[in-house]
Parts: structure tokens; C-alpha cells; sequence
DNA sequence: GGACCTAGTGAAATAGATTGCCATGAAACG
DNA sequence: CGTTTCATGGCAATCTATTTCACTAGGTCC
């Protein structure tokens, strides 16, 4: 065992990584086919070989070239992760769940923002096919459908956070109508009919999809929509305050905000903050996924969960296994009503 | 070796990749080598092979391997980034700033989040030099100074929004002891001496240098400090409550509380909410960090802002040009009180 | 006129795996 | 006992660039 960690001057005292299969194969006795089949279980490989070649790899501290490995194989263990805008919580936690999912799989993601160009969204994507990712895992965003029906015929594609039509089973995303209809119906069950509702971004399926379960829960309890109550904004909290200020100024009545999201709602808490209306006891608010500072609003904020990390994680494993072939059934992730202080019965 | 991919129906919508740069070769009418030096530019080449060459790669639309590129340069045009937590928002603003000052530079990050298991860090490290990344880009984190120094041997280092000594000119970071200083001084300013501190997560060098520049800042102002004035915490929302429960059960007087960051702030901020406590007008309190949520708490924060994603920024700059063995001087990025409406001249 | 440069180029070596194909020896079969 | 079968394992091809080396012209310098 000639010490390579006798740090003489020799070398740099890293192990100069200059193992290759074929010194293993030199060492084991064995030929580099051999080893490389020990090392993958190519192939059945008597025993004793076996453990000279584990015994070898041990010794020598060899690590195999992931550039030839790929060259060879055509795999690069790696995984693309095209993200919509890291610095959101929301997508944030997704992108967490999604890392943590990866971690012990033997794959690396790579990850790609596309924040501000919306032009660089297909670049991106050929970026880190150029860069032969074994998959592709799109959080939220954008793309259309067809594009990604494009790639989807060129690598394992899963979309996380979002559900796009024709990729039912490779969508982990949740139900936003649900999340809309469950928090419209909590205020509902606290007497509240006179509910503002402040819209996501225009045209941003999520908001969409929230809307469309409020006015669900509001028909189902047959309580009229007015279309007054509806501030169209974004996922801001600009957006929340402009909306209470706007709706104030405008004299429309109103007992309670569904705000987009939870900066939304924090938004729309301080506009009233500002013009002295109480949070419960004048106006009741709730949010949409439950962000780490909800809880810590004043009054804790009431709010539907999104299980954004769950949905990442589970979104990462359902793209290993689809690159495995192997089978992974995941139940929908559902949304989850989280009573705090921000909503109260409403008794005029 | 005739045609071996002659797909027939002629490459199908996508152009199949198979195009190497032997291929572009044959149809500029050159060598190998050629192509490659052209490509490259790493050598002077015949103006019209030049065009030849680049007609060929247009009309194929070729694409180097990078396998290949890798394997036979040794370079991956990868880049390693260690963060610490994602979903934590500095961290993740830090960390969006290392992506966005990455995008365009032909590098991709691989990133490798470590947050659970201490142990995973040096194999995380592992992991990402056996890929052969062309650089790391360490986020936080509390690895140490001497592990540090060993990867630092082996490949260009960066790390962001941390101080390690021995590591000048490598650390793009802010200076927390001014954070917790200007704080301090904010309070001071406004008649403020019984200022409680929410100390971050122990041990934690910014939870210390904040702590550290207080008591500057304290000792420059002639005021004397007071231990029980001081809560040990971490940096959780929860640490703040804590806190102000802690201090005020135990009788502990003080008209203005510094937080370890904008979390723990806005855990004071509802833990004084319950008792009925206002803010600013019976207590004052101040953040460090200013993350989004800091403007839309009630009443909104006033906070040390940290330059988190211009920090992200400029390391992964400054990464880039160490690669290359360029220079990059960046300045000192500094922080800056954000004052808004947390902060009340203290009058008994 | 011969030694020496230099620009320009191609052939071949190289990088470090994976894998198809073939050879070998042993066990099993008839 | 001869032959088929099968588990093994080695050789060599393959994957796709980069890079060294050798060689050709044409010029320059003594």
C-alpha cells in the first residue's frame, strides 16, 4: 500500500486523481471490461474477481470519469431543473423539496432560472439538453404546452407545481380550484358573503384556478357574485395594498379578503393596518401557501397550504423513477385549510 | 463508414444530434483538427476555411459534445454551488443572485444543498469536484476554515456571504458587525438605551459580529451593556417570541428590541401583539436582512438591509474571473439602514 | 545556398469509460 | 466420450472532442 497520503512535497497533497479504470483492472488482475462490469453489475462476475476489484477501488481511491462515463454511455447523471423565479417562497420551498428529493440518488441538478427573459426560456431548456441532462424538471413557469410536448419526446419530463394538459401522470401539482373553494367556503361558514377577492397575476393559470373555486363555493352556497369585489392584481404585496385601498376608495363593502397568496394578504393586512381597520374584529383575511411568515403576521394569518416542498420532493422522485422505468404512484398533494387569528366570524 | 445514421425520413423534427465534429469536417472540407482550431480559436486558420467551417456548423447545426469537450479538455463548464438552506430567504436571495450573475457566461450551476446533515457536506464537496466542476461557489455555511483551504488547492473557490479568515479577496460578504452596529446606532439616535438583542443561532459568526458591533456601538454611545438584556435565540420567527416572552415575564424592561434578522423580528413583533404591546409606540423594533416581508409587516419594519442578492452576484462574478485568471475588484458591499415604521424616539 | 522561422494543416494519439463479440474452460447432456 | 451450453472474461471498437507532432511552403537572415 504505497501511502499516497505521506504528504512529502510530492504532488500537490491531493490525491492527483489520476486513477483510471484501467489501473484497477491492472491491480485486480483483471481486464478494465471486468471491473467496469463489477462496478455497473453489468454482468455476473465470478466472486473472488469481484472483491479484488472492490479491494482495488478501495486502495487506488479510484472514482470513475463521469465525462467518459457519459461519452461512453450517453448518461450524465445529471438533471436539469428549470425554475420560474428563485427568491419566491413559494417556488423556493418547491425548488428545496425538489433538491432534497435528488439527494442520495447519485444525480446533480442543474439548476436554470428564466426570471426575466421570457426569450430565454426555450434557450434555457437547450442549454441543459445541449448539456445531455437525463431529465428535465420544469417548476411552474410558463412554457407552453406544445413546447413541452417538444421535449418530452426528446428525455424524461416531469412539471412540478403546475398542470399542463396532456401530461396527466407527470404533473405534481395541486388542485388551485380546491384552494380557492376551500378558502371561499371557510369565510362562507363564518357568515362572511361580502368577500373580496384579490386576483393573481392575469392569466396565470393559478390564479385562474383559485377564482374559479371561489366562485364554485360561492354558487354552491348560493351566495351571488359581485364583480366589484374583484381586484384584478398580481402575486405582490404591492398588489394586496393597492387592492384594500382601491376597494376603500371605491366604498365597496366588504367583510372579508381572499388574497392570492400570502404576500398578498400581508400586503392587504398593512393597508388596513394603515387606515386603522381591525384585522379580525373589522375585516377577516386569508391567504393562499402558508409561507414560513404567515404565522407571524398580526394577526397569524389564516391561510390555505400548499404543500410546495411535499410537491417538489415527490416531484423529484416521480422523475427518477420515470427515468428508472420503475413505477411511482403518488397520491394528489392536497391543500389544507390552516385556521389562525385572521379570520372571525363575522356578526354585523 | 458510410452514412451510419441515415434516419431517412432525414432527421426527424429535431435535428437527432448526431452530428459530431467529424461530420462538419467532411462538409468543410477539412480536418478534424481544423474545425476543432477554428471553433476554438486556438489557432490561426485560412480565413476561408474559417467560413467553411462555420457554413458547415450552421447548415448541420452542430453542437460540440460535452462529454467529449470534457473528457478531452478536462473542462466541464460546470459550476459547483454549496448552499446552506434553500428556503431560507436570504440564502435563497443570495443564491438567485448566483444564478442570474451566472446566466449567459456558458457556465451551469450545479447546486447542492446541504441542510440536514452536517456530514453530507464534505461528500456534497466530493460529489461536485468528481464531477469535475470548474469551480465552487460556497453559500454560508460553516464549513471549515481548513477544509476550505484543502478544496481551495484544487480548484478556483468563492465564497459568498461569509467572512473566512485566510481567505481575503475570496469572500464577497457584508460586514455584520456594521449591521448590528448601525442598528444599534438607529436606536441610540432615538433616544433608545434599553435596547434588548435577540441573539442569532450561537455560535454563528454573523449572529456574532452583529452582536459584536452592538456592543460597539453600545461602549462608542457611553451606555453601558446589560446581560439580561440579552436573549440567546437562533434565527427562526419562533426565537423571537421566545424572546420578548422571556424578557417581559421576567420583569425585564426595554423600549426597543434588535432582532437577529427580519424573522425573529417579526416573531417579536406578534409576540408583543398578544400582549397587547404596540409597536413603536410602547416598544421599538429593528430587523436585520430586510427580506421582502420586512415592508408589509404592521407596522412595517425598519431594518439593516443586507445586499443578499447583489452579493450572490458579484461572487458568482468574481468566480467566473478567477477561472478565467481575470481580475475582478469589487467593492465592499455595504449595508444600509432601511427605516420605516418600526422605530419610535423614545420618550418615558 | 543552407539554416532557421512561421503560418497552416492533417494524421494520429489521447482522454477514460462502456460494450459487442469472441474465446475459453467447465459443467451438463446424450 | 463427444458435444452442447453457459458462465466468464478479454480484446478491441466506440463515443467525440482536443492536442501534439510532423510536415509543407514560403520567407528571412548570414
Amino acid at each position: 500500500m504505497a501511502d499516497r497520503k505521506t504528504k512529502q512535497p510530492q504532488s500537490a497533497e491531493t490525491v492527483r486523481d489520476g486513477v483510471t479504470i484501467e489501473d484497477i483492472a491492472k491491480r485486480a488482475n483483471v481486464s478494465k471490461s471486468t471491473v467496469s462490469r463489477v462496478l455497473n453489475g453489468t454482468a455476473v462476475v465470478n466472486q473472488q474477481k469481484q472483491d479484488a476489484v472492490h479491494q482495488a477501488v478501495i486502495e487506488l481511491d479510484y472514482t470513475p470519469n463521469m465525462f467518459a462515463q457519459g461519452l461512453a454511455s450517453g448518461k450524465s447523471m445529471t438533471l436539469g431543473i428549470l425554475t420560474q423565479n428563485i427568491g419566491s417562497p413559494f417556488y423556493d420551498s418547491v425548488a428545496q423539496g425538489v433538491i432534497e428529493g435528488l439527494a442520495g440518488s447519485g444525480y446533480t441538478p442543474s439548476v436554470i432560472d428564466r426570471r426575466w427573459e421570457q426569450t430565454r426560456d426555450a434557450a434555457s431548456i437547450e442549454t441543459l439538453i445541449l448539456r445531455k441532462v437525463d431529465g428535465l424538471l420544469i417548476v411552474g413557469g410558463d412554457i407552453s404546452a406544445s413546447e413541452l410536448q417538444f421535449y418530452k419526446k426528446q428525455l424524461p419530463l416531469i412539471v412540478a407545481a403546475r398542470d399542463v394538459k396532456g401530461f396527466e401522470g407527470q404533473c405534481v401539482s395541486v388542485n388551485n380550484k380546491k384552494i380557492g373553494y376551500l378558502a371561499t367556503k371557510h369565510l362562507l361558514e363564518q357568515q362572511h358573503t361580502r368577500i373580496a377577492f384579490i386576483h393573481g397575476t392575469e392569466g396565470h393559470p393559478d390564479a385562474r384556478d383559485r377564482f374559479t373555486g371561489h366562485l364554485e363555493a360561492l354558487e354552491e352556497a348560493g351566495v351571488s357574485r359581485s364583480d366589484e369585489l374583484v381586484y384584478q392584481g398580481d402575486f405582490s404585496g404591492h398588489a394586496g395594498l393597492m387592492a384594500v385601498n382601491y376597494l376603500l376608495d371605491q366604498g365597496i363593502r366588504f367583510s372579508a379578503i381572499i388574497a392570492a397568496n400570502d404576500m398578498v394578504a400581508f400586503g392587504s393586512r398593512l393597508a388596513l393596518y394603515r387606515r386603522g381597520i381591525s384585522v379580525p374584529d373589522d375585516v377577516s383575511i386569508i391567504g393562499c401557501d402558508d409561507q414560513a411568515e404567515a404565522a407571524f403576521m398580526t394577526p397569524p394569518l389564516t391561510t390555505v397550504r400548499q404543500p410546495a416542498y411535499e410537491m417538489g420532493f415527490v416531484a423529484s422522485r416521480a422523475l427518477l423513477s420515470l427515468i428508472s422505468n420503475e413505477d411511482y404512484g403518488w397520491s394528489e398533494l392536497a391543500p389544507e385549510l390552516q385556521i389562525r387569528e385572521s379570520v372571525k366570524r363575522f356578526t354585523s
